[in-house]
DNA sequence: GCGCAATGTAGACAGTGTCAAGATGCTCTG
DNA sequence: CAGAGCATCTTGACACTGTCTACATTGCGC
């Protein structure tokens, strides 16, 4: 019994004040959200199950009944983090399929690496080698994932069928390219290699330049 | 007196015969091989310091006796990965510093994204957050990390001031913007997103003529 | 009202990084 | 050649991890 610390803890996480009884009542969502809070707070290193059942006051095992295991806990933090993501993305300019000028393939950069910055814990699960590699991603967060691409590759396909980009650019490859581009910038800017945040809003410019010249606008 | 395991794998790791009398002989530079060995083979789960020792039928806290802890000993790896990788990219034709080709620019990106995929267990090391991230890379480390990118970045001034690239090139941020490119196309690459390694070769021609381009050859 | 499925719990196991204290043997100085 | 000093290696211990098994409690549908 020793082990609830909760009540020692500044602030409880928003229990709806009739205290819990053993049903805890929402304890799925809320291991999502503490462990991308986890996360953001203290990197990898400070997500454990354990640590996360103790914070949410439940004891070690009770999250394995919402998740398989820690990699079913990651994939659904990744699969909110695509959710999100698309959100962002498609406020983009460059979803309004006019004409497409440089602006908004910089507008469409710019949100693009700064979701990435402004939201790492879930950047790195989303697009790092950690659930990809494992080969075992959640059916569902296989389809966020790929939803979010194939959205992408939607725009400079419509843009290219409006005679916006020129006829001997293959869309993929272009979506491809210029995805991996932002794709790199995010992830130096996130681990803090080769690049400084105070050069996000250059890069992006550039980067936009570099695919406006690319697509021959 | 049981963990004398060794004498039960396959092939020794190149032990002069005299089998081993307590003091090992060359254990730093084999911790380090060994290490790149397991997370080849087996990825970053695979590789503990106590597998390590094993494996090289030391015991448990052997290595820290070289290594400080199991950052450091990563450390270590990484700097490897980077002397390898600056020993490709310095055999690329990008060093000649004749004429600027669009070539080039593909024989440089075709070196750098082979190299990655190739020798993942290092470049994950060297361009990860696992190191990056903990604002503790050794000083060695990164001296030759920057050194890679400091090389990349004289070969684009170089051209420049011959008069191969624009003057309203910058050449920092092209340095920076195509490295992030080449970077990205690697990540993706590596851990499986959105990418497949058949089109390594059209990626890297795709990433040369755009890189071309935007220096306005 | 009852039974079952969903959800919670404690106990246990093998594995991890790493610290502290002690054993061994190479090397160099006297 | 003796022996001191030091690098190296060893065992023991601790707190932590993910996850398995077995058991307890509860809410919901019949």
């Amino acid at each position: 019994m020793s082990k609830l610390t909760k009540s020692s803890s500044v602030a409880p996480p928003s229990v709806p004040a009739t205290a819990r009884s053993y049903h805890h009542g929402d304890l799925r969502s809320e291991l999502l959200d503490a462990a991308a809070r986890l996360l953001r707070e203290e990197g990898e290193a400070g997500l454990s199950m354990r640590r996360l059942a103790q914070e949410l006051g439940v004891s070690r095992t009770a999250p394995y009944h919402h998740f398989a295991d820690k990699h079913s806990l990651l994939c659904g933090v990744a699969e909110e983090g695509f959710r999100r993501f698309r959100r962002v993305l498609s406020e983009s300019e460059l979803g309004l399929h006019g004409v497409l000028r440089e602006d908004s393939l910089r507008d469409f950069s710019r949100r693009y690496v700064d979701f990435a910055v402004n939201n790492a814990e879930y950047y790195d699960l989303m697009f790092g080698g950690k659930l990809w590699k494992s080969q075992a991603l959640t059916e569902s967060l296989k389809t966020e994932a790929y939803r979010a691409f194939r959205e992408y590759l939607g725009y400079i396909r419509g843009y290219q069928q409006q005679g916006q980009i020129s006829s001997e650019v293959a869309p993929l490859r272009f979506a491809q390219l210029s995805w991996s581009t932002l794709h790199g910038i995010s992830r130096l800017l996130i681990d803090g290699i080769y690049l400084e945040s105070e050069v996000v809003e250059e890069m992006c410019r550039t980067a936009a330049e570099m695919f406006a010249r690319q697509a021959r606008l």
